[in-house]
DNA sequence: TAATAATTGTGATATACATCACTTTTCTAA
DNA sequence: TTAGAAAAGTGATGTATATCACAATTATTA
């Protein structure tokens, strides 16, 4: 599926990253996980998944941002940016064995490879685990819902202005924040041209609702971006 | 939370329009969800859930169809339309008990209301029925992945073309069928005006793809709208 | 069944944003 | 450290599709 990096295997007891779901395993069924699992990491630029390939894991993000996208010839979606902590496969637990998406490393990352077979095996093992997947997928459909709506209904500078604070809340958690991401990467979440988003920041920029160079922005008007992303 | 209605009350037992994670409950189960269940009949146009209301009960749909939306001020975003056989509310069974989306019958439609407790009760106590959650769940975000790069990625002939498919084929599952839905909602579906839809509807009938009057729509060129959907 | 309202259809116009073309800056690697 | 490539910025232009305005149908209710 994926080529196979360098080991640094731990034991899944003493993970430091470990995901709620699998905070509710057994010590017998931890170590039934860590029998079927594979330490890699990835560089910058590198695929994780390749939408369609079989899926014969489950991927878990221990460190490192990673992009997931659909993609069709030139057109690219990105469907979210997965932070630490993150599991891409469950998305697509039980139907066809198939990656739903395309995963790319944004920045060096680490993963750990667990067995989609052990997984399953799991959901009906371990019913709160179950609820913890349940959890997981109420959380990630409710954030596509919310997308699906941001994309449809707004237009570009209320969908940029709810992209600058995404990524200073909930993707970067600091203010300033240091980009990993393209123009090309920003204007694929909002579904715009990588040109707008160098227009959108310049006119932010001049009208004081941010500041930065190169890499780093700093929001100083986060009231006037909640208004923007509200009443476009 | 909803007005009720009248109650037409079978055994869960011998219900003909089980769902999938429901077939897999022991007789005791199924005893505990009868007993905190109501049925109820909505018309045309009544409202099944509202966005942002507390949640007490998931719906299952036995009989109609139900619009579920996202909704703004004057926006609306049409997420799905639920026919027979769906839950509303799984999406958001953890997290805050409180519906992430409003619900319109398109149609007269019968539901039975499931306590939600009894719910989450049951995907502690039966693996099979978490394991059934998790299926749906699964399907549900892998649509909304895919709805979020149609939109963003076609155009309105692409979108309006895989609208018409998806109605003969999944929604109504004939051909002609009868539309349960206005101009409106299909420009609901597919992020574009009504006016536009009805351009497109004049235009697919003069190129001979499609036919018909009024509410019937037959679809002549199913590789024409093929075609139109994967090249714009 | 007529009267009124709501939905639908269609042409003309407006506009948000993409695309193109080019420059400038930043990154990469020899 | 510099040369070449990639990414980013910016103005000019084009276009898909929304919006507006109004006509024609269809639905609703008195």
């Amino acid at each position: 599926m994926t080529n196979t990096k360098e080991y640094i295997k731990i034991n899944c007891m003493d993970c430091k990253v470990k995901s709620k779901p699998f905070q509710k395993l057994t010590a017998e069924q931890m170590n039934k996980v860590d029998e079927h699992r594979t330490e890699l990491s990835f560089k910058k630029g590198e695929l994780l998944s390749k939408q369609g390939m079989f899926m014969s894991h489950v991927i878990y993000i221990r460190k490192g941002f990673v992009k997931l996208y659909l993609e069709n010839d030139d057109d690219i979606t990105i469907l979210t940016i997965a932070k630490p902590g993150t599991f891409i496969g469950v998305q697509a637990l039980y139907g066809e064995a198939v990656f739903p998406f395309s995963a790319e490393a944004l920045t060096d990352v680490e993963v750990c490879l667990k067995d989609i077979n052990v997984f399953r095996e799991l959901v009906l093992e371990n019913s709160e685990f179950a609820k913890g997947i349940i959890e997981t997928l109420n959380v990630d459909l409710i954030k596509s819902y919310n997308r699906l709506f941001s994309l449809t209904t707004k237009q570009i500078n209320g969908r940029f202005s709810e992209l600058l604070l995404y990524m200073s809340n909930v993707l970067y958690e600091s203010n300033p924040f240091q980009l990993t991401i393209s123009r090309k990467d920003m204007a694929d979440l909002i579904s715009t041209s990588p040109e707008s988003v160098s227009r959108l920041m310049s006119e932010f920029k001049e009208q004081g609702i941010i500041k930065g160079q190169g890499h780093t922005i700093e929001i100083l008007d986060d009231i006037r971006l909640d208004t923007i992303c509200k009443c476009g």
